[in-house]
DNA sequence: GTCAGTTCTGACCGATCGGACAGTTACGGT
DNA sequence: ACCGTAACTGTCCGATCGGTCAGAACTGAC
């Protein structure tokens, strides 16, 4: 059943893009997205070079648009840097959320099959950090706060000695939090 | 060879942080962590049940303590609640920061190995974020907004609306990284 | 119909990995 | 010296995975 040129190799791409969401990259098989996308493993590696190259494709447009991103903000300076450099940044994430989710699944997955179930106390915390809150500026915030602190404890040691990392993190996450609502 | 009761437990489980924190969980074998430690695969599993086991292990004391402060932060409510709870998840995070690279590893090592340097474009980023600026408390704050945002992107759907979503990351971006400097 | 080129597939391969197991070595109590 | 137990190992196994390859199936141009 040769079909018509792209059909097939977009269908590939759609469904690895949705089981990497899913099940993370290592964590799909060839065989998965074959299947998923109704066609043989060999089928596959007809279209693409091997299992990164899908990946890679998938993750081209994200990275495309951030290059463009810099490109644009090369030459501002300031205020007006940061602000399109935010702005800009906010605005990719949520373009390319289905590829980002992607790059944390294998995190994810790792953490909740565990006896450990982190997910639970993760809850407990945002619960905590938007201050018993339900309301969505609140939850956001909240959010915010346990990836940034996630993130950036997670960082060299040189980007800043320990104390005023702790300090930045402390303060940062405590503006976040302090929202007016709407 | 059969030394003392826990030397080569804890020989293992140093060996095996080490190389998850460098490899990430998957990209490593167990014959890594045993040639790493110095005994044989066999050894481990005596040791640890499975590859898993040893893992659970090592992040234990990590979700101990995040449950610990949720015990402690439970009675708490607004201000308080509020501040006790981002001292002490900050705290956490930098006494279990290698715990927490670990969990970075397996995105690290997917996003650095592929054509695409995503490596570079996102030092990029920081510097844009951080206005261009080499001191810390900047650097901090720009590693801390490319933290939340590129988290919170990949919540579901169901924290809040896109609109309330954007808006929000957007604000409290501009809030942390408009720092006075010390 | 013919034929060249693209698309697709079944079967197979080598490598790797997590794990099982029987057997060996070392240790500590008696 | 003896022995039960804990610590450790060499070897093997089944499963899985990414990838190869020769050839079949299909397509469009002529």
């Amino acid at each position: 059943m040769a079909r018509s040129v792209s059909a097939m190799r977009g269908q590939i791409l759609e469904s690895a893009l949705r089981l990497f969401a899913v099940h993370g990259f290592r964590g799909t098989s060839l065989q998965d997205i074959a299947s998923d996308a109704g066609c043989s493993k060999a089928s596959l590696l007809y279209h693409f070079a091997g299992k990164e190259k899908i990946l890679t494709e998938l993750l081209t447009p994200a990275r495309d648009a951030l290059a463009t991103l810099l490109d644009r903000v090369s030459g501002l300076e300031g205020g007006r840097l940061v602000e399109e450099a935010v702005v800009g940044y906010v605005d990719l994430t949520l373009r390319f959320r289905r590829e980002i989710r992607l790059l944390f699944e294998d995190i994810a997955e790792m953490s909740c099959h565990q006896d450990l179930n982190v997910m639970e106390l993760a809850d407990g915390l945002l619960d905590a950090l938007a201050g018993r809150s339900q309301q969505a500026p609140s939850r956001v915030a909240a959010w915010m706060v346990l990836g940034a602190v996630f993130i950036t404890s997670a960082t060299d040691d040189e980007v800043a000695p320990d104390e005023v990392l702790r300090a930045e993190m402390i303060r940062s996450a405590l503006r976040t939090l302090d929202h007016t609502p709407s």
